[in-house]
RNA sequence: GGCCUCAUCGUCUAACGGUCAGGACACAAGCUUCUCAAGCUUGGAAUCGGAGUUCGAUUCUCCGUGAGGUCACCA
């Protein structure tokens, strides 16, 4: 196509952004990247009964998180009441507007059947039933969405025009507006929805859509929340799913959106951020884990073993909260039942805990590494029927717990006084 | 209800009218392991139904069915 691409986010400052909204606004500033064009955040503020205070700035902030920086605006629609005045008046003078109380009402011209082009469904038509005179300007002097978005985005050169399929029943209005005005409209790309986790329906707050900052609060890696989105309605065609910031504006393509309505998947989101988080650099992963670790738990150590365990960083939280690293702050409770491995008689295991703490006693303190209490033990563990009847007990003697990372690493940690005390406890 | 749109594994999806209907997530099993996690391997799992066009329909047409959207001085 000629000329420059422009797209548009136009949010209405109603309450937060939930992941059906942050989808629209990707694939606009996708598109707009992809050919070096123009993105526009534009908030749609004619409605001062709805608007609830703080949402353009909470609006704002999720792009931000996202990355997705609006190349002008954000423009307020309420800033610009002049322009639509201007239209409006112009309108009236060719009698495709007439006042209705304090109001004025667009003149629908010709009642007729529409058929356009849409480039995500093909030839779309509605008919005159959706073709009532409308109102363009209310009573308060605020424009109404029907036609102040019509106005901005021929103002603002939009060339394409994205939203959700819950538009194409209105878009005859909006053909007979651009006609009345002398315009050719932009092209549509209507995207298919984002339906809720429970079924079939239309993702909405009420459905428990969750603010988009609530992701983010969880740790999600924005580069991952953007990759899963692309996908949820777009396919690359190749049989690859995982995407940088600028593989997905390569790749990105209008003719490759899906017509239905996709479901919001939170295991696939969760896999998707942790191949992200694998490619992170280790000094950023280890940032993020410490971080969100008490001081009692600043231990490099823990690192490997808690990134292994998480899907996102916020997922640390919940290792912390389910007890799950309890045995590095303090020294478990042991239940002697619970320290035999399957039959071993108690009397064998008592012997197999002796055995490996005086063979870890045997290790200098300096040495006291995984690898060596590994070796130290698998000595020991060669002589046994099963290495369970050694491990196990040694593991749950550091850690009152029968599933959890493996025991040299543990006693690594722990280091030797601790970890020969524990033993000796539990014997 | 009128009008509009959509329809492939549980989910996200691939397949110029010709494929054993492919991949991924999830799930299951096996391997590896003392357990958990990770990793590797394998497996089950889908073209909504009925006509038609065609040598041949997931694909094109029609009719059903189902689901969704929309019918404001809300966006």
């Amino acid at each position: 196509m000629a000329g420059k691409v422009v797209t548009r986010f136009a949010p209405s400052p109603t309450g937060f952004m939930h992941v059906g909204s942050v989808r629209t606004a990707l694939y606009a500033w996708l598109w707009a990247k992809k050919n070096n064009g123009t993105f526009i955040l534009r908030i749609e503020d004619t409605d001062k009964d709805r608007e609830v205070e703080g949402s353009a700035e909470h609006i704002s902030e999720s792009l931000r998180w996202l990355g997705l920086t609006p190349d002008q605006g954000p423009i307020f629609q309420s800033k610009r009441l002049d322009v639509y005045k201007k239209y409006a008046d112009g309108l009236r003078e060719a009698g495709h507007a007439y006042p209705d109380g304090e109001a004025l009402r667009f003149k629908i011209p010709v009642k007729k059947r529409y058929h356009w082009h849409d480039q995500v469904y093909g030839d779309l038509t509605a008919g005159e039933e959706a073709l009532e005179d409308f109102i363009i300007l209310k009573s308060d002097g605020y424009p109404t969405y029907n036609f102040a978005h019509i106005v901005d985005d021929i103002e603002m050169g939009v060339t394409h025009v994205m939203r959700g399929e819950e538009f194409i029943s209105s878009t005859p209005k909006y053909l007979s507006l651009y006609e009345a005005l002398g315009t050719t409209p932009p092209f549509f790309v209507t995207l298919p929805l984002i339906l809720g986790p429970s079924g079939q329906k239309k993702l909405s707050k009420r459905d428990g859509a969750k603010d988009l900052l609530d992701y983010r609060d969880e740790g999600y890696l924005p580069d991952a929340f953007i990759n899963f989105l692309a996908l949820l309605g777009w396919n690359p065609g190749t049989e690859q799913e995982i995407f940088s910031r600028e593989e997905l504006k390569q790749a990105f393509d209008i003719s490759r959106i899906q017509k239905s309505g996709a479901q919001i998947s939170q295991e696939k989101l969760d896999w998707i951020n942790k191949e992200h988080m694998k490619k992170l650099p280790s000094g950023e992963v280890r940032d993020n884990i410490l971080i969100r670790l008490p001081p009692e738990l600043q231990n490099e150590k823990l690192i490997p073993i808690i990134f292994e365990r998480i899907s996102k960083w916020g997922d640390t939280a919940g290792m912390l909260g389910a007890g799950e690293l309890d045995f590095f702050l303090r020294r478990p409770e042991v239940d002697k039942k619970k320290l035999a491995y399957k039959n071993t008689p108690s009397e064998r295991i008592e012997k197999n805990l002796k055995l490996a703490a005086e063979a870890l006693k045997n290790i200098s303190e300096n040495n006291f590494t995984r690898d060596s209490v590994k070796n130290a033990l698998d000595l020991i563990s060669a002589n046994l029927e099963t290495r369970g009847e050694l491990l196990h007990p040694v593991r749950y003697a550091l850690t009152g717990r029968s599933s959890s990372p493996d025991p040299f690493i543990i006693s690594e940690v722990l280091g030797k006084n601790e970890t020969i005390a524990r033993l000796e406890s539990a014997i």
